[in-house]
DNA sequence: TCTGGGGTCCTAGGACCC
DNA sequence: TCTGGGGTCCTAGGACCC
């Protein structure tokens, strides 16, 4: 692998970010954006931070501090995130062509043409320009391997002193600040890792550097073992421009009311199915496993019941109807009555694009008639995307939907509903 | 009363085969 | 009654990520 400078751009608190971006009056105040059934934290401003309100913490139990402090609450709105997102990422991509999409907030980069000097000039200029064109804050962290880069990110943002960019190569500081990271703040290190390291004595970044890497990979695996030579400065993992197509598609929710009844199941059930089949047809992918998974409420152990059941398709597919009347017979072999149902999901797996199909020796159909399913999927599919998810729909997916999710607070979609653009008073 | 959702990778252990 | 050994494939579950 040739030698490479690889950066870590992350946005700050991005969705609480995306929000202020259109209610600029935000800024300075506590903010946080709620997952799902507006059930846990899953972003906050600074100033939320500074109020103790931790990442994932389950709104209920900070109810005090929001009234106290009058803290800004939004449902997740990820449809708006998505599309910041983008503009995010094309606005970055005008910098450098070795970029990699690592999560919805997140870029690494490759700056192999930079002279080593210039690189903090020019990140800088990422960042404003970023910020200007976009309203989104971001921290750029800059080293040798992706780890170091990842570690350089968290102490950029730490330390405000070094105005959002920080290079940790060669950095006259860098032994006195990696000892003063917590090892759990280390990209592959997680609560576990942790735990087990810090019985060791082994509790910030410097220990872990000189642990030995032999006992690391017995106690850590591999895995841990690549987390320890990218510390060290040996690059494990290159930047990967061109996405692979999911090996998985998942579609699941808890619900907002718990439910008993197999009916409401099935619907809620087949909704999940025509989500996944969307994101599957999406990738141009089909299917050749089904799972179906129920689950009561995971944190009451009174009557708790959990399982799941997967079935292989005739023939690999991405049409919906057919997709749901597995996963209704699936859901069939694991339901029970008596059970106060709180979550269910369906999960694909055994993905592969759809041009590479091979034809079961019975085909169910003729490809003329293949054919019109697929001009179904794929009008449904544009239909749902410029009217919004669910305008048509399979009837299985219910009307009444008991088991819907709830989002009390969500913004509007300013940047993807003609409804609902931002409107300027003048 | 109230606790998200969508992924990847690795390993252990069972099934199966020769 | 005695009852191998090695390889591969698959799945479940646990770790991690955001």
């Amino acid at each position: 692998m040739k030698k490479r400078i690889f950066a870590l751009v992350d946005c700050n608190n991005f969705y609480v970010s995306c929000e202020k971006v259109f209610k600029p009056s935000l800024e300075g105040q506590p903010v946080i954006v709620l997952s799902n059934n507006d059930g846990c934290i899953i972003s906050r401003s600074n100033e939320a931070k500074q109020l103790g309100i931790k990442m994932a913490q389950p709104v209920f139990q900070c109810k005090e501090l929001i009234a106290k402090h009058n803290i800004q609450i939004f449902s997740a709105n990820f449809v708006l995130y998505g599309d910041m997102s983008q503009r995010v990422m094309n606005t970055l991509r005008r910098f450098t062509p070795e970029l990699e999409i690592y999560s919805i907030d997140e870029a690494f980069l490759s700056f192999t043409n930079f002279i080593p000097k210039d690189i903090i000039r020019n990140s800088k200029k990422i960042r404003d320009v970023v910020k200007q064109w976009t309203g989104i804050p971001i921290s750029i962290g800059i080293g040798p391997t992706k780890t170091l880069a990842k570690v350089a990110n968290k102490i950029a943002k730490k330390h405000t002193e070094f105005g959002g960019v920080f290079d940790i190569t060669n950095h006259p500081r860098k032994k006195e600040l990696l000892s003063n990271l917590d090892v759990i703040d280390v990209w592959g290190i997680g609560r576990q890792f942790a735990r087990f390291l810090g019985k060791h004595r082994i509790k910030n970044v410097l220990q872990f550097i000189n642990a030995d890497e032999k006992w690391v990979k017995e106690n850590m695996t591999v895995g841990g073992l690549r987390t320890l030579l990218e510390l060290k400065g040996v690059p494990c993992a290159d930047i990967d421009e061109v996405h692979d197509s999911s090996k998985t598609i998942l579609s699941s929710r808890t619900f907002a009311q718990s439910i008993r009844e197999v009916s409401d199941l099935k619907e809620a059930i087949a909704s999940y199915v025509s989500i996944a089949a969307e994101k599957l047809r999406a990738q141009k992918l089909v299917a050749s496993m089904i799972h179906v998974f129920v689950t009561t409420n995971r944190f009451n152990r009174k009557n708790y019941y959990s399982n799941s059941y997967y079935l292989e398709l005739s023939e690999p597919t991405a049409y919906t109807p057919i997709l749901i009347s597995y996963a209704s017979r699936a859901l069939d072999e694991i339901f029970k009555k008596g059970y106060e149902y709180k979550r269910a999901g369906v999960l694909l797996t055994g993905l592969c694009p759809t041009h590479s199909v091979q034809r079961s020796m019975f085909p169910g159909m003729t490809s003329e008639l293949q054919e019109k399913k697929n001009r179904l999927m794929s009008f449904i599919d544009r239909l749902n995307f410029r009217w919004g998810r669910g305008t048509v729909k399979s009837c299985a997916a219910g009307i009444n939907k008991v088991w819907d999710t709830v989002q009390s607070q969500r913004s509007p979609r300013y940047t993807t509903n003609w409804d609902e653009l931002l409107t300027v008073g003048f």
